[in-house]
DNA sequence: TTCCGATATTAATTTTTTTGATAGATGGTC
DNA sequence: GACCATCTATCAAAAAAATTAATATCGGAA
């Protein structure tokens, strides 16, 4: 007979790709998810999965069943939720964000979280996108935050907010704190950026590149605290995106101006896990996320209309 | 942890109204059913039934949770059907009628359905239609026709057809056979009729009595065979559904004329659990019977107006 | 070929489910 | 109001199923 575990085992192998991958992050051995998917696919009568050497490739039938299977799941997970966790605010809040919402943004909404949920257990994860994404994909995160990007198998995305880059020197490398600036105006570039593994990296170069906006080096740096450190006692600059620099405004350690012509706009979204819904708890901070975010951002076009 | 056997009895205790018609229909002992719902209140941390000395009532929670279970156990059998069965003509068919239909438009049925169908194991059941009703939500058929009524929980009802009523007495005791009749004009009738628990009882009450139609003697038969043997060698009549006397038409033994000044119309339905999909035989069964029936009353209307 | 990184298999173990028996509760009835 | 019929709850034993750890097996890459 079918079960769920059978089912959320499927799930999990096919969002992972691998038996292996699966049992981890089931908590269960690879042995037993083999077992379920073999139960599963002898009680169907049909092949799910097709096992190549280095892991698994769903069937056509896998990939129907698996968009039936995370629905169900997901469905079954709302209604429970309405039931247990109705409207409380209580449980356990896991989130995951890049250093780039913890440096600003991050402090000013847990204040506001924990004088509205007192009783919620936060936990905050911070990490790189692609770690993040892993982790909510398997489950440990209700959610996370990171750069836009096309979807990955059994997360859902939606857009958080869009924020405008920034060049950012040491004080008095810029002049003109706050005023855009068109980059090509200031090559060529000693520029500080993240690994190419990094989504922002790409934006970058892909925008120099068709800019005609030429760097004379490059160092990669994929320490954030290290990245702003450097910056600030030298004469490299970095690209980052506004949203963490509002503590910086008011020009007192950093030169700090926008790119123009064009601006360049980075996307954050929300994923989460597509077979679960968010815990109201979860929910609202998640939109205190935005708002403060969003915050942050009118204040500092206000500056910027100042300067 | 949550289960679908626990979800399943849920469902069915929900239905059934009681624990222990949960476990006959689900094939268990009414301790595991008991058990079952006692860990899933456990889990969802909520009551989902109160239990009253003859059964049990849902919860708000409960009435929701069962919404929700309802639908996700109809799409995973739906999501299952179209791996399992995907289109494929197999399996066994199980279907209930009620003696209207048994009568004359099954055998043509049948017919064209298994030369279309070869390999279906083929089950017809005769009943009235609260066993019928009963069979179904009990998951022991795949769908039955029962006259059209306020549904019940769990089954789903879709119209198969609305057939008119027929005044049948033996042959040359009315005459102009197939020619409407105004019920009042034959009064006081010495009418054969069914036992009260028949849906048909009411309205053929109703109807006379909201018509002035005078009834004369009364004689419970809630044998269907039995009633057309005894109208067809007495001066007893009987009002029918047109459907079951096609074979009829030709006037060597009955006489029947559709009731008219109002005419009098009784919908047949077709039943089946919600929480369940038709298989596509049972579907491909389910649409020769209308069409057989359609065109029953088609073959009817024209000797109608032949006449 | 050989190795590496996967999945499959198997038998023992652990956990869960199911059962049968019984107790307890409730409403209807005389 | 005691009795009766009909429910559900509980519990411990039995049965069934899931899980594990160890190991076999398979398939691709160097």
């Amino acid at each position: 007979m079918r079960s769920l575990k059978q089912i959320r085992s499927f799930v999990a192998v096919f969002e992972e790709g691998s038996f292996t991958a699966a049992a981890l992050r089931e908590g269960a051995t690879q042995s037993g998810i083999s077992q379920h998917i073999r139960h599963l696919e002898e009680s169907l009568g049909a092949e799910l999965l097709v096992r190549d050497g280095r892991g698994v490739i769903p069937t056509v039938h896998g990939e129907r069943y698996y968009a039936e299977c995370v629905a169900i799941l997901r469905r079954l997970d709302l209604a429970e939720a309405e039931i247990s966790r109705s409207s409380a605010l209580g449980g356990e809040v896991r989130i995951g964000l890049m250093p780039t919402f913890t440096r600003a943004v991050l402090a000013p909404t847990l204040d506001r979280f924990i004088a509205v949920a007192p009783t919620v257990d936060m936990r905050v994860t911070e990490a790189y996108s692609g770690v993040l994404t892993d982790l909510v994909r398997r489950g440990e995160l209700d959610f996370a935050v990171v750069p836009g990007f096309q979807g990955a198998v059994g997360l859902s995305t939606t857009l958080l907010i869009r924020d405008r880059e920034m060049l950012v020197a040491s004080k008095n490398r810029l002049g003109q704190h706050l005023t855009p600036i068109c980059l090509k105006d200031m090559d060529p570039l000693k520029i500080v950026v993240p690994g190419p593994q990094n989504t922002r990296r790409k934006n970058i170069e892909t925008y120099c590149a068709s800019h005609g906006v030429a760097i004379e080096r490059r160092l990669q740096l994929d320490a954030m605290m290290g990245t702003l450190d450097f910056v600030a006692s030298s004469e490299w600059v970095a690209i980052l995106p506004g949203v963490m620099m509002v503590n910086d405004l008011d020009g007192t350690r950093f030169d700090i101006r926008p790119l123009d012509q064009p601006a360049l706009y980075s996307d954050f979204v929300l994923i989460e896990p597509t077979r679960r819904v968010l815990s109201p708890a979860a929910a609202l901070f998640a939109s205190m996320l935005r708002e403060t975010t969003e915050q942050t951002i009118t204040i500092r076009q206000a500056r910027m209309r100042e300067a």
